[in-house]
DNA sequence: TATTGTTATACTCTATAACTATA
DNA sequence: TATAGTTATAGAGTATAACAATA
């Protein structure tokens, strides 16, 4: 549980360093976007940089870890990717040799992506690398939070879907 | 409070509609992007379209707003931007009319930004739509946990800073 | 020499529209 | 006609290095 000891001074008004956050203070969306800097920010130290990975990619690679195939049309809907931004993800990958692309028999349309043997090396790599950057995340959080932390992005993601 | 009912299908496990987020669904980092994408969203249908203003042209406004004028260095830092970047959103809000640069006097390699009387009225329109902004974000939480939330925001981002 | 801020440049990311091929 | 995916293209965001002016 967050237990600030309780400081009178509104929010808005708390100078931070040598500027005040004004209404900044309370935005949720502001504070999203910095928070998303900084786990960005670790993400590529543990697990982008090491591995050559971006974090879209790295999502790529976990969601066929957990689901074995799926279309590109269902990466692109559990991404929240633009289709054709997504085909230049899985172009890259399939360049690397980490992911290949299967035609269906049945609709000639449609395809499934999944991992190769490299890829699913590299996907099991960079999933044990996560308690690692967790670890960095957590050092600001205690256990409980964290949790907590979870379930509210949940919700708040959950409700932003459309 | 998060008061899930009790599922005892492993998080990872669940499927979100026809897949599987196996370990991204415990992954802050992922989460905080999604979250990102949605209030982004949120934030262009209320404020951004309207008054034509980016996420970041926003977040300057109000701290000029709270701080009447800091220099392009604090900006920089306030908004975890590098110099050059910023360099170019208070040259497009210059050119708008709506901030000007002034020189300092004592070091005149240093100034000020500060708002214009048409970049304060638009200051002022931008922060009344917060609210409504925010409702929509207030749909997703109740009051209790919209406080939460935005604790847990400000310490993994008062943590993620360096 | 160090600092403030700018210019130049490149690279990534994202979004849209138009296209191909199948159905 | 509708759907799955791609190509082409443009715009926005971000990062780095080199520079000008001032201290």
């Amino acid at each position: 549980m967050p237990n600030q000891p309780t400081d009178p001074t509104p929010l808005t008004h708390r100078p931070r360093g040598d500027w005040r956050e004004g209404v900044l203070a309370g935005n949720i969306g502001y504070l999203i976007a910095q928070a998303n800097v900084a786990s960005t920010r670790q993400f590529n130290a543990h697990i982008g940089e090491p591995l050559a990975l971006r974090p879209v990619e790295y999502s790529l690679l976990m969601l066929l870890r957990a689901n074995a195939s799926l279309t590109p049309g269902q990466l692109a809907r559990a991404l929240v990717l633009p289709a054709p931004s997504l085909t230049m993800v899985i172009d890259r990958l399939q360049q690397r040799g980490l992911v290949e692309r299967v035609r269906s028999e049945t609709d000639r349309r449609s395809q499934r992506v999944l991992l190769t043997a490299d890829g699913a090396t590299l996907a099991r790599d960079a999933e044990q690398r996560s308690p690692a950057m967790h670890a960095e995340m957590d050092a600001a959080l205690t256990p409980g939070e964290r949790l907590l932390f979870t379930e509210l992005l949940r919700k708040v993601v959950e409700h932003g879907r459309r």
